[in-house]
DNA sequence: AGTATAAGTGTACATGTGTTGACATTGGTG
DNA sequence: CACCAATGTCAACACATGTACACTTATACT
């Protein structure tokens, strides 16, 4: 058996194929099925890797996963750091941020695909995992929202349920926009549009509210 | 172990395996992975049935599935009917709609598992489907909104908006409610509870509202 | 009754899957 | 340079998958 192979086609440099098999992953969840159909040799088939070579970097397909969930929440917390210390006032505020915020899904739209398609459809630990890093959102928007003027009557439990009201709509209002084509500009800018309104509608209502409302009217 | 079962185990009633096939699809569902990552002979093997028996009445996995999605729509779209229809005043409205939504939710576990599942995990045509349900609802819901005095000023568009916050809300609550354990009824009537809360306060922000409100404060 | 048809079974096969083990090639370190 | 650990390849396996085919049985209808 001792042949002499003719240098077959090798991938030199260093962490390369790691990074390969993590894009070529993304691509796949973003234009075919959910990450869990998502079969070890389809992965490495498209990152030009043989199938055993994952192994060398990943012991399984979940673990995989989990590497991506990393990936793909890292840069979003720094972003929503930033987005957190501009302090402008009131209206610009709403704006401002929602405006960041949709230009950086448009540009990390796989990654948003991938951790999409995983908060329901994934594992069990997958969601939870997600699951935890939102409710991490909702503290921090409740924690801000703690500051207005006219919130300080309203109760922490009623705080944390105003702000995971805004997340959940602009987290809808994302895998709506999501679904949408990848080059539809009008689309995503009317999805901005709605956002900005919601936003802006619901903090009509966190105005009104009194943490000890009566149940009328 | 041999039960009064003489010869092979066969199943006579008429359309009963049809039926059976479904369940367990629904069952695979409810308690392991999405409907994508779902065999075929694994939901035979559940249903009790031979492979190839399934394309006695399913061309096709993603028959099942389609077909799956609207067993799971039909009732919905009735009990919604039913919400609509009875016209309670103001305060009592929400609370009661909320109410008969989520103990709807709670006794067709397993079908919202499904959707919830397959609203952003699924097959293109599968997504689309479900989405075309959830606009229709966000419709009628604008028309109902259309009817309360204080929003004649409010422009169509707005209205649609309105209802989209609504029903997105609430869908994103079920979703979190279908994370729960089945029987944990203090989390569930919790989510009841606040599902009911958002809802109010949107409608607080939507009676501030005028379609025409500059971006300002 | 008798029989046509729908429904279910068993066998079989080609293909895709995860994973193992032994080997080949690289790149950075002494 | 020589070496070695990291990285990549190849061949092989045991098993799961979808589906075709020929068959048996139950049900419905005349």
């Amino acid at each position: 058996m001792s042949r002499e192979t003719p240098t077959r086609g090798r991938r030199p440099k260093r962490g390369r194929t790691r990074q390969a098999l993590m894009d070529a992953a993304l691509d796949l969840v973003a234009k075919k099925a959910p990450f869990s159909s998502l079969s070890l040799r389809e992965v490495t088939k498209r990152a030009g890797v043989v199938p055993t070579a994952f192994y060398r970097h990943f012991s399984d397909m979940s673990a995989l996963g989990l590497t991506l969930l990393d990936e793909s929440f890292r840069t979003l917390r720094q972003m929503m750091r930033e987005v957190r210390q501009q302090e402008l006032p009131n209206e610009r505020m709403i704006r401002g941020s929602m405006e960041t915020f949709f230009t950086y899904v448009r540009n990390n739209r796989t990654h948003f695909l991938f951790v999409s398609k995983e908060l329901y459809g994934g594992s069990a630990t997958m969601r939870q995992a997600i699951r935890r890093e939102i409710r991490l959102f909702v503290s921090e928007l409740a924690m801000d929202m703690a500051r207005f003027p006219f919130l300080v009557r309203v109760n922490a439990e009623d705080l944390q349920m105003m702000a995971s009201l805004v997340v959940n709509s602009v987290v809808a209002l994302t895998q709506e926009m999501l679904e949408l084509d990848e080059d539809d500009d009008a689309g995503q800018h009317e999805m901005l549009i709605m956002a900005e309104k919601q936003v802006r509608l619901i903090y009509f209502g966190v105005a009104q509210w009194r943490s000890d409302t009566p149940p009328r009217t």
